[in-house]
DNA sequence: CCATTAAATGGCC
DNA sequence: GGCCATTTAATGG
């Protein structure tokens, strides 16, 4: 967990809870709270001029949605969708300024989640403008399992769809799922049960 | 069972 | 690599 839940709540955060498809947040709209999730997952996306999804990031449990925006007085440059079952913990943005004032290890910690966020952001661009379709597609796995603690081949489970790997690198859908079967022959992932191993 | 959604394939540019 | 059409597989009432 960014903040533990009990530190959130002493500040007057509540819990809410969310079904998929349903929106936390809109693009435009203007950030009033800091949301942190406690179970579930959360895609932030954009729709270009021509209606086409780009995935910013799917977040997942212990991690805070969006939370930049706290930061600065802008809108939200992104939609926040629910994908499955969550459970997040919110606090009013003049609550949670009040919590890192209090608490300056909180603001220490902030920093570094913004920092290893930035930080993505950057291997994700640099990868997401290869002209090799394998390149952004290895890309976006090898951020996603970084997070998992067990780092041997093939142990990765990839929890994303084939749609959503295109959306994330600005690809489609046909070309992930021929790319993704190239790789397997490389023996570079596995695919069982449609499912891609990496 | 059927409907829906994701994955996969093949043809064409 | 994208786009389109079609088929195949998986999932959940």
């Amino acid at each position: 967990m960014l903040i533990e839940q009990e530190l959130l709540l002493s500040f007057g955060a509540t819990i809410e809870n969310f079904y998929p498809a349903d929106i936390i947040f809109d693009e435009g709209s203007t950030p009033k709270y800091y949301y942190q999730i406690v179970k579930g997952r959360i895609k932030l996306n954009h729709y270009n001029e021509n209606g086409k999804e780009l995935i910013l990031a799917i977040l997942t449990s212990g991690l805070s949605v969006c939370e930049l925006l706290l930061f600065m007085d802008k809108t939200y440059p992104v939609n926040a969708v629910v994908l499955e079952p969550s459970t997040l913990l919110r606090l009013s943005k003049v609550d949670f300024e009040r919590m890192l004032d209090e608490n300056v290890m909180i603001s220490r910690n902030i920093n570094k989640f913004l920092s290893e966020r930035l930080y993505h952001k950057i291997i994700m661009l640099e990868n997401n403008t290869s002209t090799h379709a394998d390149v952004r597609i290895l890309g976006v796995l090898n951020y996603h399992k970084s997070f998992s603690s067990e780092q041997s081949k093939y142990s990765f489970e990839v929890p994303l769809t084939r749609q959503q790997l295109a959306s994330m690198t600005g690809l489609r859908v046909e070309t992930v799922i021929r790319t993704i079967k190239n790789l397997e022959k490389l023996s570079k992932l596995q695919i069982r049960d449609r499912k891609i191993y990496y």
